[in-house]
RNA sequence: GCCUUGGUGGCGGAACUGGUAGACGCGCUGGAUUCAAAAUCCAGUUCUUUCGGGAGUGUGGGUUCGAUUCCCACCCAAGGUACCA
């Protein structure tokens, strides 16, 4: 038999798998269902490199080994085509994306069919081809036309939504809605014109449209990912961003958070994988509570034990009022403390009466009123008490116009009493306000129930409200600035200024720093009806919650962090606990105390009646808060799929299901427009005729349309030339964004089960057949995209009846990242090399070469070191790659000047076990080409070697170092090469025996070669083989060796253990190999084993022993004990623990008897050196330990 | 900071539920074969040693007859992230 010739071998069974369909999947069959996913590619320009297949070979290898085991398995491939890169390469170099998507596709391919997977191609998906995004779109008008009931716990069509709405209104309806949802009558809802419907409904809709803020960078006309910004400006180009509201599509996922949290109980996805998504959800269960926010002064108001903490302005906003115009308040306040010194007789009198008479409400006298000072002022009721005198007249028409002022414009009430009423009828006066008191409700005021400003805050302890001592709103809540108090109003915008310019990760990761600013401004307890300062820190983070907390510092490390740095009370709620040094935050053993109501209640009796005593006030409820967020849909993007939308009158229309796709218009250029409108604003034809359902021209879009003043009549409007018609009613502008990427990706998985049908995303019967994947193998980097997002519509098509599981993959994986070596040398950087005296075919001269020169330097320890320094003083030095001859090159004509030294990353494809090919990688650029490469012996330029010190290396040496395999660091491995020089068998064995699937690993070519000699052993193994002759009988140990192989790789297939399956295959056939195994019995059933990892060479022994049907499906070995049954075992015998010997033992002998052998044995006598073990530890079967 | 994963020879890694640490492969060393090289085959390869042995799985403790494996504390690396109230 000839020699081990892959490459005829592997195109042969590539060609007959193609041309046989062995991997077609059935979608009706007797056998057992197996649906084994790996995740579509993107088919990048950059072609596959080999860390993308090891995911696809373990997927390739658990589907080929279930048909071994009888399964009907579909194995499907696609391409996640819409994306970035390929719009990226149309905007700079104008080639249409579709054109360089089907390239990249094609070279996908190529490499691909030359793994040997065992794809059912027929069954290919590309998410940019528009048969496939009919049915992105198709979901996507369901999910509009549904919405989130709370009593069914289920989505459903909104029609349901519409009659609940007819009948009744919203008042009984539970729904995931947006949050400024008005409530309305089924009379309301009747009567609502249909815009107004529209716009209510859009409100329910699973998805639907919102004012989103967003990353808008004006310069680059495009919307960036935080990631994308970096110190407040893009990543690309540096310009500047801001927050900008754009209207965009948003999904509703938050409708199925506790779903999506509940789901993943029930699969079996890695753990760190199902953390990811739960943390991403993030429930906490805790109650929103509201503080009122105290007008300022007002705290002023309270008894002088007030437990006012230091605060660090002086004065703490004292006599400041939020009715005194602030342009003149210091004026005003001077004035007002004034005329509060002195009083007159009757302002005196009328002061102490009101205060004595004990009323409901409360007075402030001499208290500045926008311009005015007024006398008394009731500020919840709106009531101004003004006490004058009589010869006042010549002020009369002064007074007319405050009262005016502030009757009408400011909407108080405003009454008058002469000195002589108040000093002589007291009563009466009194009598007057308290009927005007009552008179007036307690409007729009200030103070009482009715704050102008309320903080609401959402808290995981609402046990431990009595002890909080302070509140800390994030600076960029918006009410800081409202609230701030004139003092603190600087310190306040400096700080907000500060926070603004830190990067949420860098607010987050710096807990050392501890820093905040006072407002000046106080909110009160809703309990005590203390008043607490509330503060800024940058620690709490405006996206979350409400952005802001009730900081209980006993309670709360970083509360009590913040409070102890700012001279804060730290007041003890808990009993029998000491805080003097640190927070204490065990709900378990919490027992509060100082709590009035909730004193000595548990953690979760006082969390019952908080909340009820919460609600009881009407300051709060119990709340479980999400931390996920609806997901925006819109993208400002040309390569995506275009929304089946059209806009009537600014109301979004789907356009019918019957019309679709809506396939991507061709634009002139693939950026925004000018006026900042996405990519798709660009195209010419891209108008929806509703009466054609078809696309049309935009100059068939009338204003009117766009506008709402489109009547269909035909009449003329005001706003087009004179006297033109409106020809073409029913023409409507289509939507200009596309979707985001994971729209694609979302419901692929079942899109395969049924690819190619076009009346429906897939049939019933294929679904039902089908039901969900089996095995799932992708990268961990999906874990909050993708894998949350299609769970989300899985649930929502689960909810709609067209698919018969909630959770569409029961098993996955995560593969790990397989990591690059880059291979770095040091550079300096320097202007110009130039070398006197060099040698050259004419004789000596100077020689000026690039700015490059590279070098290294081995340390004492011979390892190399990745910088080096000489020191500033040495200004002319020529480097070498060997620190020793440093002194000679400075002292040499041989010099540069040079300003630094940096790496430089060479490309892994021109180094070869850390030794540069020079000449190859000359080749590259021009610049290189011109370089220097010092080396120990001298140095290399022109091709040519110039030796200094002779007898030293010539080669140049590079230190590797591991990085991400990416084509921006020079260090990725194509399959293609290895492929052509060891085959796809080797490079699939050698890409599992490399390590633990889960895990991320170094690549390293090099040892590819040890699973290639496997394969030629292996080979070898069968030669005598050949014809199909019959062999002889198998041996003992032949069986034993077989079927401990058997076992093995069953057992580590299902455990997804394939590495350790290669390392068997090897034993197994270094055994036979010992054993000069020539028996059919045995070889037979170690190429069915060997089959799913290298299916080639399988095939081709298979036939060779004599079969004509593909191996594919032949029957797994079955493993049989039998041949496993030892009579002896060689026991290790240990001292302490410690193995000393071993000992070969009858498996049939029973503990005593061990003991005695063992202990009879000339080398236990020698271990001991005479002491009596102390005892002896038997295991049979396993293991003799002697302690003694 | 927090979450997750990991840390074992020169390298990738193995060791099932606590029972022989370093399987298998790369690399390296020596040998065979060869005119020579490649390929192939054989032997060796954790460190240390006075050749008896001794030490050893990131560090320090603990549990145990026995720990890479279990517990506690810490260090380092990679990935994720939200100071989540």
């Amino acid at each position: 038999m000839m020699n081990y010739d892959f490459r005829q071998i592997e195109d042969k069974w590539q060609k007959y798998w193609a041309k046989n369909n062995t991997f077609k999947a059935s979608n009706t069959s007797d056998k057992p269902k197996f649906y084994a996913l790996s995740m579509f590619p993107y088919p990048s320009g950059a072609g596959l490199h080999v860390g993308h297949p090891l995911g696809y070979i373990a997927t390739d290898i658990y589907s080929r080994y279930k048909r071994h085991k009888g399964f009907n398995v579909l194995h499907p491939m696609g391409y996640d085509s819409f994306g970035l890169p390929a719009e990226q390469y149309a905007i700079q170099t104008g080639q249409h994306p579709a054109i360089t998507t089907e390239n990249n596709i094609k070279r996908y391919r190529e490499q691909l069919d030359k793994l040997g997977f065992s794809f059912d191609w027929d069954r290919e998906v590309r998410t940019s081809n528009p048969r496939y995004y009919k049915w992105t779109q198709w979901i996507f008008i369901q999910l509009f036309n549904s919405w989130y009931n709370k009593k069914s716990d289920k989505a459903e069509n909104i029609s349901t939504l519409i009659s609940i709405f007819e009948k009744e209104g919203n008042e009984n309806v539970e729904a995931t809605c947006d949050d400024d949802t008005p409530s309305f009558s089924a009379a309301d809802w009747n009567g609502f014109s249909e815009k107004k419907k529209q716009e209510i409904l859009l409100k329910y809709r699973l998805t639907y449209l919102a004012d989103t803020e967003v990353n808008w960078c004006p310069a680059l006309g495009t919307v960036l990912a935080n990631d994308e910004i970096v110190n407040g400006v893009s990543e690309r180009g540096g310009h500047p961003v801001i927050r900008k509201k754009m209207t965009q599509w948003s999904m509703r996922i938050t409708a199925y958070a506790q779903r999506l949290l509940d789901g993943l109980d029930k699969i079996d996805w890695p753990q760190p994988l199902k953390d990811a998504q739960t943390n991403w959800i993030g429930r906490s269960v805790g109650a929103t509570v509201t503080f009122n926010v105290l007008p300022f002064g007002e705290e002023q108001g309270g008894d002088s034990n007030s437990v006012l903490p230091p605060t660090p302005s002086s004065g703490g906003g004292a006599n400041a009022r939020l009715t005194g115009d602030s342009s003149m308040i210091g004026v005003l306040l001077e004035r007002a403390k004034e005329m509060r010194k002195n009083p007159t007789p009757a302002e005196d009198k009328l002061w102490q009466a009101l205060r004595r008479k004990n009323l409901d409400v409360k007075f402030r006298r001499q208290h500045p009123v926008y311009k005015y000072i007024v006398d008394f002022i009731c500020l919840e009721k709106k009531l101004i008490i003004e006490v004058d005198e009589k010869i006042h007249d010549y002020q009369l028409d002064k007074d007319a116009q405050r009262t005016l002022e502030l009757e009408q414009k400011k909407g108080f009430t405003v009454i008058r009493f002469t000195n002589d009423e108040v000093i002589s009828n007291l009563e009466a006066v009194i009598k007057k306000i308290e009927d005007i008191l009552d008179s007036l409700s307690t409007g729009e005021g200030w103070g009482g129930d009715n704050h102008p400003y309320q903080i609401e805050v959402f808290t995981t302890r609402p046990d431990t409200i009595f002890g909080v001592s302070f509140m800390t709103l994030a600076p960029e809540h918006e009410l800081v600035a409202k609230i701030t108090t004139p003092e603190q109003k600087a310190e306040v915008e400096a700080y907000v200024e500060a926070t603004a310019k830190r990067s949420e990760r860098d607010r987050m990761a710096d807990v050392k720093t501890i820093s905040g600013v006072f407002t000046g401004a106080y909110a009160e307890h809703p309990f005590t009806k203390e008043p607490i300062p509330i503060w800024i820190g940058d620690y709490v983070l405006a996206s979350y919650g409400t952005g802001a907390v009730m900081a209980v510092p006993c309670g709360d490390q970083r509360d009590y962090d913040f409070a102890k740095h700012y001279n804060i009370p730290i007041p003890n709620i808990f009993e029998g606990v000491d805080i003097s040094e640190e927070a204490f935050a065990d709900k378990e053993t919490t027992v509060i105390a100082n709590s009035d109501f909730l004193n000595g209640l548990s953690y979760k009796d006082a969390m019952k009646k908080i909340i009820s005593e919460l609600e009881r006030i009407g300051h709060g409820k119990g709340k479980v808060n999400y931390r996920l967020r609806d997901a925006v849909f819109s993208r400002q993007r040309y390569w995506g799929e275009p929304f089946p939308v059209y806009y009537v009158d600014g109301m979004p229309q789907m356009i019918d299901e019957k019309y679709l796709p809506l396939e991507l218009p061709e634009v002139e250029k693939y950026l925004p427009t000018e006026t900042g409108e996405p990519p798709l604003g660009n195209a010419t034809t891209w108008a929806w005729d509703a009466k054609n359902n078809k696309v049309v021209s935009n100059d068939l879009v009338t204003l009117s349309a766009v506008e709402g003043l489109d009547k269909g009549d035909g009449m003329p409007k005001p706003h087009l030339p004179d006297g033109q018609k409106v020809q073409h009613d029913g023409i409507y502008p289509l939507e200009l964004n596309t979707m985001p990427g994971w729209a694609g990706s979302s419901q692929y998985f079942n899109r395969y089960m049924d690819p190619r049908n076009d009346e429906a995303i897939f049939s019933p019967e294929a679904i039902n057949y089908w039901q969900d994947v089996d095995l799932y193998i992708g990268g961990s980097e999906h874990a909050t995209g993708h894998l949350l997002y299609s769970r989300f519509w899985q649930k929502f098509m689960f909810d709609m009846g067209y698919v018969p599981k909630d959770e569409y993959a029961q098993k996955l994986i995560n593969q790990g990242m397989i990591t690059g070596t880059s291979e770095f040398a040091n550079q300096a950087s320097v202007n110009q090399a130039y070398i006197s005296g060099y040698k050259t075919e004419g004789g000596f001269e100077g020689k000026r070469a690039s700015n490059i020169i590279f070098l290294i330097k081995e340390n004492e320890n011979g390892e190399l070191d990745k910088f080096q320094y000489y020191g500033d003083d040495v200004k002319y030095v020529f480097f070498s790659s060997d620190y020793e001859y440093l002194d000679e090159y400075k002292e040499g004509e041989y010099a540069v000047p040079y300003n630094q030294v940096i790496p430089h990353r060479f490309d892994v494809n021109y180094v070869e076990n850390n030794i540069l090919d020079i000449e190859g990688y000359r080749k590259t650029n021009e610049s290189y080409n011109d370089s220097i490469y010092v080396v120990p012996g001298g140095f290399w330029l022109d091709g040519k070697f110039t030796e200094l010190f002779s007898g030293k290396s010539r080669e140049f040496k590079t230190y590797p170092e591991v990085e991400k395999m990416s084509k921006s660091k020079y260090n990725v491995v194509n399959p293609d090469a290895i492929c052509e020089e060891y085959g796809a068998d080797s490079l699939r064995l050698y890409e599992m025996f490399l390590g633990p699937l889960e895990q991320s690993k170094p690549w390293n070519t090099a040892g590819i070669t040890g699973v290639h000699s496997f394969l030629k052993k292996l080979w070898k193994l069968y030669s005598p083989l050949e014809g199909g002759e019959g062999g002889v009988a198998p041996t003992a140990d032949n069986l034993k060796t077989l079927h401990k192989t058997i076992k093995k790789v069953e057992e580590d297939i299902e455990n997804f253990s394939f590495n350790t399956s290669v390392s068997t295959f090897m034993i197994c056939v270094n055994e036979l190999t010992a054993q000069k195994c020539t028996s059919k019995a045995i070889l037979e059933p170690l190429a069915i084993l060997v089959s799913p990892y290298a299916p080639h060479i399988a095939e081709e022994l298979w036939e060779r022993l004599g079969h004509s049907e593909s191996i594919a499906e032949a029957p797994f070995p079955k493993f049989e004990e039998k041949y496993l049954v030892e009579s002896s075992k060689e026991y290790p015998i240990s001292f302490n623990g410690k193995m000393r010997f071993k000992l070969e033992l009858p498996l049939d002998m029973d503990k005593d008897e061990i003991e005695a052998a063992v202990l009879a044995h000339e080398k236990t006598q020698e271990q001991l050196q005479g002491r009596t073990p102390k005892k002896v530890i038997v295991v049979p079967g396993k293991i003799v330990n002697i302690v003694g």
